[in-house]
DNA sequence: AGCACGCCGACT
DNA sequence: GTCGGCGTGCTC
């Protein structure tokens, strides 16, 4: 028998997302689908006992050497139009291993989310040179024909419309045609009978309306410093260096990019840009496609099936070369990229919050190897253990410290709200903020308010001296728990009674921070009664356009105060804002988390960047308990390498990354005790592990309540494993998970664990 | 994710 | 006896 009759198998991964199925399937392709089954390939395959189609996924092609104990089912269709391309293989079988998830779930990330979504077509109609020459001797025919007055109409249309065009081929949307003659098709399939036109169905482009949005900026040229770093990058176009751009608001990060882009693109490559949320940054995508035009796609969450599927298509077959979107852009099916990019790096959205928790920036990383290119990292406050990073020369630091355009003057005021409880003021707003906003709206000014209410925890601090209750182990915020009140800290599990008195300053004035942005929005209402204000949370921007609606009204004056959440802080430009207040910024300062200190930098530093940019001088107010903390101070003061110096002994001497790995541990269960008894039965096993060498001991904190004890009905427990080594901790996840799977006693009891999570709720 | 098998308690 | 609850195990 020739090679070429040998019967051949491939190796598929079902498309059902749990660890029994995370191994290859065997079966055989059948010779007339022997063209089109490929590595990377989407088939559908009969799967279990009740023979149901399942979607799969080829790994692999071989001989079929007849050794199977059982009889080989048939790969039953193959996908068309959709696979996976060798290299995101490579990566699902990576991310399996770096984070534990499955590689179905892996790979359903690199496909569009519905691959049975159908290109949307539409009647068009078509007439070529010789169509319209016999269109007119028609119409000659029938001119005095009283019958056919309509079909006249119709074809006095089409042939006004070719002679004012002036290709060879004219094109009309027949439904539009219709509409206008307020007709039906009868009458133009009559004229396809007598071949004087053709219908035809053509692929409807969906209009993604951010892509027909375009700003045409002038400015090519860059600055000296703009210059510098993109030459510095330039030089390393070939090779797979990791950039950390530390540049400051309005130093002009995104020039160097489009001027990055602009070189890649002519080497004939092409380029991901990732943005922390398009909804935030509609601005960059306007940029970029009044640069680049229609190479240009997106991708991210609030596109539909459809759209998504559509944009992929476009990537995958080279009709886009530059894809801008949120996280999951990093997937984009491009064959050689020249550049990734990774705008605002330190947002907490390149992190997945749902299985696969993967990273973008390590995925890019991954990407870049393969490519051979590099990863440019860009942010105004980088995150610490990225500069840390940058410092042991992992990634080349370079440095953006002037702004591109002058600004307007800025006054920032730094508002110790202690001393207003001292002047008898216990409202929400100090005098200053209360008399600059009363002032704004005298002016016509508009006015935005922050709360930061992310990570937000029952924190207790005293309102007069700025004492914070904090872990004596972890140095964090400890948390009030009415039930027994005491206060204990989600880290380690420790606590302590709550005191009548503050500890340091005997003051009665010792309690939690409670408002939220409707709260707040309640209570300004009530002392600016004339003010029009609009709230902006995840609550008023859930639907599709969100943001987009608020962000226009309020740029339209439509309301005089705008209060939000952090989001509100990203790159917006309004124009006729002058106030800008964080309300409480120890909020974000005294979460239970090692990472407040830097939210709390990054927030301050990102409202001091809104304020001064159109022609009138802004003024930012901070109002904060404790208004020596470093990371309130060197904010103010713009400085973020001080910041980050005394940020990065904390992490030091406390032992947070980046001078550890964190494992976070979580159980679910409605019994509190089951979920308790396995986090034990976790410790004692990590505690004895091979991986539990003397030279990089695991720290173990917990069990601990987490921050939300309880979620829809299930209690949730928690324990953190602190250790040196990412490797032998993903070891850790794979022997606690295989350890559950096997013991029965713990089969109503949820395990999730996470490195390195974002948060910690 | 499904589906079957099997073990147990409850019931015509 | 048998019906049906769900815990357990397997899927090329």
């Amino acid at each position: 028998m020739s090679i070429k009759n040998r019967e051949m198998v491939a190796k598929v991964i079902i498309g059902i997302s749990t660890n029994a199925l995370n191994r290859l399937f065997t079966y055989v392709i059948p010779t007339d689908l022997n063209d089109q089954v490929e590595i990377g390939s989407v088939v559908l395959v009969p799967f279990g006992k009740g023979n149901h189609l399942k979607e799969a996924y080829v790994i692999d092609i071989e001989f079929n050497e007849g050794t199977y104990e059982f009889e080989l089912k048939k790969i039953y269709e193959v996908k068309e139009n959709v696979s996976v391309m060798k290299e995101l293989l490579q990566v699902a079988s990576w991310m399996h291993n770096r984070y534990q998830c499955t590689i179905t779930s892996a790979l359903k990330l690199m496909l569009p989310r519905d691959i049975n979504v159908k290109l949307k077509t539409f009647k068009t109609i078509v007439i070529n040179k010789v169509q319209l020459t016999k269109l007119k001797e028609y119409k000659l025919m029938i001119i005095k024909d009283k019958r056919l007055v309509k079909r006249l109409a119709i074809i006095e249309f089409l042939e006004n419309v070719c002679i004012n065009s002036d290709t060879e081929i004219y094109y009309f949307v027949e439904k539009d045609l219709l509409a206008w003659l307020n007709t039906n098709s009868a009458m133009i399939k009559n004229l396809e009978k007598l071949d004087l036109l053709e219908r035809r169905d053509e692929v409807y482009e969906r209009k993604i309306a951010i892509l027909d949005q375009k700003t045409y900026d002038e400015k090519f040229e860059l600055t000296k410093e703009q210059l510098v770093v993109s030459n510095e990058i330039t030089k390393s176009l070939d090779t797979n260096k990791i950039f950390l751009v530390h540049g400051v608001t309005g130093s002009g990060k995104t020039e160097v990019y489009m001027n990055l882009i602009k070189r890649v693109i002519s080497n004939g490559q092409k380029a991901i840009v990732l943005i922390p949320e398009i909804g935030l940054t509609p601005q960059m995508i306007m940029r970029f496609t009044g640069r680049f035009g229609n190479i240009i796609g997106v991708m991210h969450s609030k596109l539909n099936l459809g759209e998504r599927y559509e944009q992929w298509q476009k990537a995958s077959n080279n009709d886009v070369k530059i894809m801008i979107g949120a996280r999951s852009a990093i997937f984009t099916p491009f064959d050689n990229i020249g550049i990734i990019i990774i705008d605002e790096e330190h947002e907490h959205t390149y992190k997945s919050e749902q299985n696969p928790k993967y990273h973008a920036r390590e995925v890019a990383i991954k990407r870049g190897i393969y490519h051979n290119c590099p990863v440019v990292l860009g942010s105004a406050t980088p995150l610490v253990d990225n500069y840390y990073k940058a410092s042991l020369n992992q990634y080349k630091l370079l440095n953006m410290t002037k702004r591109a355009v002058a600004n307007a003057y800025k006054d920032i005021h730094l508002i110790d709200m202690r001393q207003e409880l001292e002047a008898g003021n216990t409202g929400v707003l100090s005098r200053e903020l209360y008399n600059a906003i009363s002032e704004a709206l005298l002016k016509g000014e508009q006015i935005i308010l922050f709360i930061n209410r992310r990570g937000y925890a029952n924190s207790i601090s005293c309102r007069q001296c700025g004492f914070v209750y904090k872990c004596d182990h972890c140095d964090i915020s400890m948390t009030y728990h009415k039930s027994n009140r005491r206060l204990i800290c989600h880290m380690c599990g420790d606590s302590k009674p709550m005191k009548k008195e503050c500890p340091m300053c005997g003051s009665k004035y010792i309690k939690g921070f409670g408002a939220g942005t409707q709260k707040i929005e309640a209570l300004i209402s009530t002392i600016f009664k004339n003010a029009k204000i609009i709230r902006m949370d995840q609550d008023t921007t859930s639907r599709k356009h969100g943001h987009e609606t608020i962000l226009k009204q309020f740029r339209n004056h439509e309301a005089d105060i705008l209060i939000g959440t952090q989001m509100v802080a990203k790159g917006h430009d309004f124009h006729n804002v002058t106030v800008v207040g964080v309300l409480a910024a120890d909020i974000s300062l005294n979460v239970e988390d090692y990472r407040g200190a830097e939210r709390t930098f990054q927030l301050i530093t990102q409202v001091i960047g809104r304020t001064g940019r159109g022609d009138r001088p802004g003024r930012a107010f901070i109002q904060t308990y404790q208004p020596g903390h470093y990371s309130i101070v060197h904010a103010i003061n713009e400085d973020y390498i001080s910041f980050y110096n005394e940020e990065i002994i904390f992490r030091q001497t406390m032992i947070y990354p980046p001078f550890c790995h964190l494992l976070c541990i979580i159980t679910m269960s409605e019994n509190d005790y089951l979920g308790r008894n396995l986090l034990d039965q976790c410790v004692s096993v990590i505690k004895n592990l091979y991986l539990n060498t003397e030279d990089t001991k695991f720290i173990i904190l917990g069990p601990a309540k987490t921050s939300i004890g309880k979620i829809k009905g299930l209690y949730r427990n928690r324990i953190i494993v602190k250790g040196s080594s990412y490797k032998k901790l993903t070891l850790v996840m794979k022997e606690l998970y295989n350890r559950k799977d096997k013991d029965n006693n713990y089969t109503k009891v949820k395990l999730s664990m996470e490195l390195n999570p974002m948060g910690f709720n």
